[in-house]
RNA sequence: GUGGCCGUAGCUCAGAUGGUAGAGCCCCGGAUUGUGAUUCCGGUUGUCGUGGGUUCGAGUCCCAUCGGCCACCCCA
């Protein structure tokens, strides 16, 4: 046997086993989005390094050592997207879409970070992003919201939590940053190495670490929630109302700090336990800073990132993934004659019938043989035309998935009609 | 990037202490010449992840490497 060759790790093949899932799920979150006014937008896969390194921020984990980052024949170094956010805004920049105007946009897509798989992570992982833009209350926060709970139910995912905080405005996080940094600096001695390390990259994040020791130290820090701006408190106080008023539960975790650096104010996530250590299956928040960050005008934005493999992971352990769509016939063509009267006849009733799923035996092969291929397609009827049928202008409908129905004779050209009935 | 467990037929797996590979499923053919899923009979399937090493001899021991799963880190 020749080397094998194999695909990259972490970067699977979805096999048509699967792609049924793959596709309720998009046309689901799809049919979801486009009944509240939402838009798609595609972008290409790769941009500009520059553009992931502005937006998400030169020390996060994912552009120090996760982006899958090459040279361009010009020289340019080019990255393969890791998330959605900073190429829709670029977009929206370029094109002009964001200039004194609202949009509720949605894209679809592969992402890329050279990480060591685990459950529920891949280095392509698929996410369906959602942006909003030039809308800066809480509605559209709730909008947001309300929107994913609803995607859920239409997915039939029940184990999902919602659990929301504020990050404030830049200014007030620096300074409560600075009041953070200072009180752990004031306990360096129980800091362990990882929250030392993060004590000047990203000290907002020492607040959700799992290590016992620290959970005193981090007991006694200052809240976020305490130091938020005005403006801030106000717009938080907003969400929630509206969230009480639509009967969305949730928690006010106020440890929930998004690792990309563009969020402001209003961040969320769905966790869920029953996917092991990746418990976050869709997440966002505002980020209203971004775009005039990027070039454009000073734009309020909010959106969020939901991950494909995990709520495929969801929906089959709730046993709410559709079974693949079996063929409604499958036509045995043997002996002389019937291959090319067959052909016609297939395209006869795929004119006559929209909607009908009809496989054609291929490759020849034996009656019998040909019987077992259109049960084991899943058809529910066999299509017989041997030469008996030519002859007498007929064909043969025998049930497959019912042992008690009788195998019939239809003349040709009632069977439209007769087919009509079976596929509804 | 770090750690643990694991890689034997298309799939699920068995192969104590080293002696040149097996089961079930699947697939193909047959059981009075045109009828599946049940039953019976027969058949195909592998350089035992890859590359080195130890040995008279390695799927079985050692090293490296690639990959999978899980966790850490981080994130969807």
């Amino acid at each position: 046997m020749a080397k094998t060759l194999q695909s990259i790790r972490g970067m699977h093949d979805v096999l048509p086993a699967d792609s049924a899932g793959w596709q309720h799920l998009e046309t689901t979150a799809r049919d979801v989005l486009v009944g509240y006014g939402y838009r798609e937008i595609r972008m290409p896969i790769v941009e500009q390094t520059e553009l992931f390194a502005r937006s998400i921020g030169e020390v996060t984990d994912i552009v120090e050592k996760e982006m899958y980052t090459f040279e361009d024949r010009n020289g340019d170094s080019l990255t393969l997207r890791p998330e959605g956010t900073a190429g829709c805004v670029r977009a929206g920049i370029e094109h002009g879409l964001l200039h004194n105007q609202q949009q509720r946009l949605w894209y679809l897509g592969p992402m890329f970070r050279h990480e060591r798989p685990q459950k529920g992570r891949y280095r392509q992982f698929h996410q369906i992003g959602v942006e909003t833009f030039g809308m800066e209350g809480p509605d559209v926060d709730a909008e947001l919201i309300l929107m994913t709970a609803r995607l859920w139910t239409a997915l039939g995912i029940g184990d999902v939590r919602l659990e929301i905080n504020s990050l404030g405005s830049a200014e007030a996080r620096a300074a409560y940053r600075a009041l953070l940094v200072s009180h752990f600096e004031a306990h360096a001695e129980v800091l362990d190495e990882d929250a030392r390390r993060r004590l000047h990259t990203n000290p907002l994040r020492i607040l959700d670490s799992k290590n016992p020791d620290m959970r005193e130290v981090i007991r006694r820090a200052p809240s976020l929630l305490d130091h938020l701006d005005a403006e801030s408190e106000a717009h938080f106080e907003g969400l929630k109302a509206l969230l009480d008023a639509a009967g969305i539960a949730y928690t006010v975790n106020p440890a929930l700090v998004r690792g990309l650096d563009y969020y402001s104010r209003t961040v969320f996530e769905w966790i869920t336990d029953t996917l092991g250590a990746q418990g976050t299956v869709c997440a966002g928040g505002r980020y209203d800073a971004l775009v005039e960050q990027l070039g454009g005008r000073p734009t309020p934005a909010a959106g969020f990132a939901m991950g494909l493999e995990r709520l495929l992971a969801m929906m089959e352990a709730a046993g709410s993934l559709p079974p693949a769509p079996a063929p409604h016939a499958y036509l045995v063509l043997a002996g002389e004659g019937t291959l090319a009267s067959g052909l016609r006849l297939a395209e006869r009733l795929r004119d006559e019938l929209p909607g009908l799923r009809l496989v054609v035996n291929g490759g020849g092969g034996g009656f019998k043989a040909q019987i077992k291929r259109a049960d084991k397609s899943g058809a529910l009827l066999a299509l017989i035309l041997g030469e008996s049928e030519l002859q007498a202008g007929t064909i043969g409908v025998k049930p497959l998935r019912d042992a008690a129905a009788e195998q019939e004779t239809v003349a040709q050209d009632a069977l439209v009609e007769y087919l009509r009935n079976c596929i509804g």
